[in-house]
RNA sequence: GGCGCCGUACCCAAGCGGCAAGGGAGAGGUCUGCAAAACCUUUAUGCACCGGUUCGAAUCCGGUCGGCGCCUCCA
């Protein structure tokens, strides 16, 4: 099945052609790790991981690389303003190393807890300075840097594209509208490949190089590390929308200048999570983590179901009631799911595993082989399932697809749920492991349930009642059935 | 000032030219202990507003109002 994706440079859905066959090679831009990621960063990364997961999928090999961005992003620009990684290290007493150690292992945790896996190679920055340097000197070679003021600049002027991913028109933009204008600059627009002066003087990253001690420019990082692990040209590269018209649109013009040729086949960037109109930002203090969810008795899954109720390309408005409904839906579509793989095991399949994709290759359902115990059905909705993931990542609608499967009455237990278990390879929500639990409870509790079923049989509904209460304080759900009382954790 | 995007039911949100997906919440019903849970059914003749194009528009075009993002490190 082809896939197709919404490109941003041209901003048009494209059919995807890998550079390799049946390989895809993408870099996703990854954190500054000096806080901790909050819920909108990892809508961007949820987004990534369905991509990831959609390529898988329909059989491409990927090789995802990501990187963390340990030094080197500055709090404000006209080069000026603190590292932001040394600003926390400063206010926390702590070293740059300690601060980005700590808040790399939390964000790789954030990201597990939502299901999302973890990329092939994971890259520091300051692990990499010298690609930076080789890169800032194929670049130097080729004539597209100006000494200035100590500093290194990239020249805009002599790289005739620039802007076209942003569909940026230089003289259009008011430069110095909200910045001051750099006066080292021959142009506002002109970037920073390596600092080696002023206030780095005193501090304890910086490097050696060909300009002089000092500190790499901001946007070097993402260019050298992915064509380091990807090579000078290829597949896929995504971020926040907010990448767009700096941080991207200066990668394509070092690395291009760097090459001479075409970096990148497509861009794809993920929208924003907006809280109460306005967007959330670490810098504006109205984040929310996901220990904050957490404390909150939300399940990371239930942010992650949430998220995948909407387009990645649209903004996501963020409430309490919304997050609400979705672990509501969630929690929903795991009960039905439980009782679905009660009944497939107890059709007799032991084991019921995913269906197979449709990757065309044979042994697939698309060659007209059914799999033992899959009927057209479900299969159909499979297909709608693929077709949807296939334009453009519509997950919104697959997911749709999920919930008429599983409401649909006519489709066969093993069958349904190895559907479910196919679909769950591409949205990540751990349906497997939804499970109508034989739990084993406490003397204690299993006592207080066969009190409550004695005042039951004596109508004291009253003792029932309370004792159901006291039970589900203590997170065990009884339910009465006409095959006798069940109970279940929460 | 420039550029980009959006406005769909109580909430979140798909759809982007051919009779408005999905989830939550609400309502009604079945079951039951007038309970809980579960299950079933149901909820926009309408898609900010006003014009236009078309046999036909939420979907295309123009205008108005409102909102968001970017032009500054930010997912």
């Amino acid at each position: 099945m082809s896939i197709k994706l919404f490109n941003t440079m041209g901003r048009q859905i494209q059919e995807f052609i890998p550079v390799e066959d049946n390989k895809v090679r993408m870099y996703t831009c990854g954190p500054t790790v000096y806080n901790y990621a909050h819920i909108g960063n990892l809508r961007t990364y949820i987004f990534e991981d369905i991509l990831r997961r959609t390529l898988e999928y329909f059989g491409y090999q990927v090789k995802q690389v990501m990187n963390v961005t340990d030094v080197g992003h500055l709090t404000d620009d006209a080069d000026e303003g603190e590292d932001k990684v040394i600003r926390s290290a400063k206010e926390k007493g702590k070293t740059a190393r300690e601060i980005a150690g700590f808040y790399m292992e939390a964000f790789f945790k954030d990201l597990s807890l939502l299901n999302v896996e973890k990329p092939s190679v994971v890259c520091k920055a300051t692990d990499h300075v010298d690609d930076m340097i080789k890169l800032i000197r194929r670049i130097e070679k080729n004539g597209f840097t100006y000494a200035s003021g100590g500093n290194l600049y990239f020249d805009v002027a002599k790289f005739p594209d620039y802007g076209r991913l942003a569909m940026l028109r230089l003289e259009d933009l008011k430069a110095g509208a909200r910045v001051k204008i750099d006066e080292q600059k021959k142009s506002p627009h002109d970037f920073v490949l390596w600092f080696t002066k002023s206030k780095f003087e005193h501090q304890s990253m910086m490097w050696d190089s060909p300009w002089g001690r000092g500190y790499p420019g901001w946007h070097i990082e993402c260019s050298a590390m992915s064509m380091k692990y990807l090579g000078d040209h290829f597949d896929i590269h995504c971020g926040g929308i907010d990448h767009i018209p700096v941080h991207h649109t200066n990668e394509i013009a070092q690395a291009e200048a760097a090459t001479g040729k075409k970096w990148v086949n497509y861009w794809l960037h993920g929208e924003f999570l907006v809280l109460s109109k306005e967007k959330m930002a670490k810098s504006a203090g109205n984040f929310i983590t996901i220990s904050t969810l957490i404390d909150k008795g939300y399940d990371p899954l239930d942010y992650r179901y949430f998220c995948l109720g909407a387009h990645y390309r649209s903004q996501l408005q963020f409430s309490f009631e919304a997050l609400d409904s979705a672990k509501n839906g969630r929690a929903g579509l795991m009960e039905r799911i439980a009782r679905i793989r009660e009944e497939a095991e107890k059709t007799g399949a032991e084991k019921v595993s995913p269906y197979a994709a449709d990757t065309g290759a044979p042994g697939t359902y698309a060659s007209g082989k059914g799999a033992p115990g899959t009927d057209d059905k479900a299969i159909r909705y499979l297909k709608s399932f693929e077709a949807h993931i296939s334009q453009d990542l519509n997950v919104p609608k697959a997911l749709a697809d999920l919930w008429n499967l599983v409401k649909d009455g006519s489709v066969e237990a093993v069958s349904k749920y190895s559907v479910i278990l196919a679909m769950d390879k591409v949205l990540g929500l751990r349906l497997g492991t939804a499970q109508m639990k034989k739990i084993s409870v406490s003397k204690e509790i299993s006592n207080l349930i066969d009190e409550r079923e004695k005042a039951r049989e004596d109508k004291d509904y009253k003792r029932a009642d309370e004792i159901r209460n006291i039970l589900k304080e203590r997170g065990i759900i009884v339910e009465d059935t006409p095959q006798g009382v069940k109970w279940r954790k929460v």
